[in-house]
DNA sequence: ATACTGTTTTAGGCATACCTAACAATTAGG
DNA sequence: CCTAATTGTTAGGTATGCCTAAAACAGTAT
C-alpha cells in the first residue's frame, strides 16, 4: 500500500469524530488500512504539534487548530473529487484519486478548479458542451451543435436545449 | 524543499540526455535542487533496477526500459500542465503543479483529462464556453451567450463567433 | 610527473511513515 | 473481584530520500 501523510490522518480523525465522538486507534487503523502502532505514533506526533488532544488508551479528538486544518483539507478533497467526476470518472475512483492528489495541488489551481465547477453548475442543468464532451469521451466523435443545426445534433437531438 | 521521487529523476535524466548526450551527477543535482550525493545514490539504485546505465565518474544514460518510463511520465506531465493552463493558471505554476501531482493521478483520470484537452482543442479557436469560463474566473459574473443574444454577450461582443 | 582544481563517490546520519513482536491497560464474564 | 479477551503502546527494525564531511578520481597546468 501507499504512504499516508499527516493530512490524511487528520481527515480520517475528522470523519471518525463526527460519527463516534472520539477517534480510537483501532478505528483509524482499519479505516486507513494501516497497523495500530503506526496510528499511535502519528497520534503522539499530532498531539505534540497541537492538532489533537490524545489520551493513551482512550483516543484522540481534534483541537480547533486541527479541526480547521481538517476542514480545509476536506474542502480540497470535495472540489477535486467533484471535478474528476465531472470528467466522467465514477464516484469511487474519483474519491480515491482526489485523496491521492489533494495534498499536492497548489492553492491557485484549487481555486481555479473550484471556479470551474461553479461555472459548470451555473445553469441548472449540465451545460451543452459538457454533454458533448462526454459524448466525445464515449464515442471519440466530435459533433457540432451550433445555432445553425441544433436539431441535427446526435447528442442533443430535438431537445433544443441551450 | 520537497522530496523527489524516482520518477522525477528519470524525467530529469531524460531531459538532460537530450541536451547533453549524457546525464552528469552535478547537472542532475542542480536541476533538481538536490545535493550530488543524493544523485549518486539514486543513480546506483536506478542502475540496479535497470532504468539507466551508470558509470561512476562518467554519468548515466537511460536504458530502453528507462526511456519508456520517462516518456510515459513526460506525457502525463504535458497533459496535466496543459490542462492546468487551460484553467487560466500561468505557465510557470502550471508546470510546477503538474510536477507535484503527475505521479499521483490514476491512469483513468489521466485519460479523461487528455480527452478533455483534445475536446477543448477540437475547434481551431478556443471554444466559446471556455472564454466564458475565463470571464467568470476574472469577474465572477456569469453571462449568457446563447443563440438568442450572441451580439449582446459581454465576452464575445459582436464577434459572432460560434 | 606532480600538484592543484573541481567533480563525484563513500561514510555516517537524520526524518518520516510503516511493520512485527512483545508487553500493558481496559473491559467483560464468571 | 479476578481472569480472559480485546485493544493499545513500546521496542526495535525496514525502506526512502536527503544531508554534511571526508576521501577518491580526472583533467589541467606547470
Amino acid at each position: 500500500m501507499k504512504r499516508k501523510t499527516v493530512e490524511e490522518y487528520l481527515e480520517t480523525i475528522y470523519v471518525l469524530e463526527k460519527k463516534e465522538e472520539m477517534a480510537h486507534t483501532g478505528r483509524i487503523a482499519s479505516m486507513m488500512d494501516v497497523k495500530p502502532p503506526s496510528v499511535t505514533e502519528m497520534l503522539q506526533k499530532l498531539h505534540s504539534e497541537g492538532y489533537v488532544t490524545y489520551k493513551p488508551f482512550v483516543g484522540a479528538r481534534l483541537t480547533s487548530k486541527g479541526r480547521g486544518r481538517a476542514k480545509e483539507l476536506m474542502n480540497r478533497h470535495r472540489v477535486l473529487a467533484d471535478f474528476i467526476e465531472l470528467l466522467g470518472i465514477g464516484k469511487e475512483l474519483a474519491e480515491v484519486d482526489a485523496c491521492e492528489i489533494e495534498h499536492h495541488v497548489s492553492p491557485r489551481t484549487m481555486e481555479a478548479l473550484e471556479k470551474f465547477i461553479q461555472f459548470v453548475q451555473w445553469k441548472e442543468d449540465i451545460p451543452c458542451w459538457l454533454d458533448h464532451f462526454r459524448y466525445f469521451y464515449e464515442t471519440g466523435d466530435y459533433v457540432e451543435c451550433t445555432p445553425k443545426n441544433p436539431e441535427s445534433c446526435p447528442v442533443h437531438g430535438n431537445e433544443t436545449r441551450d
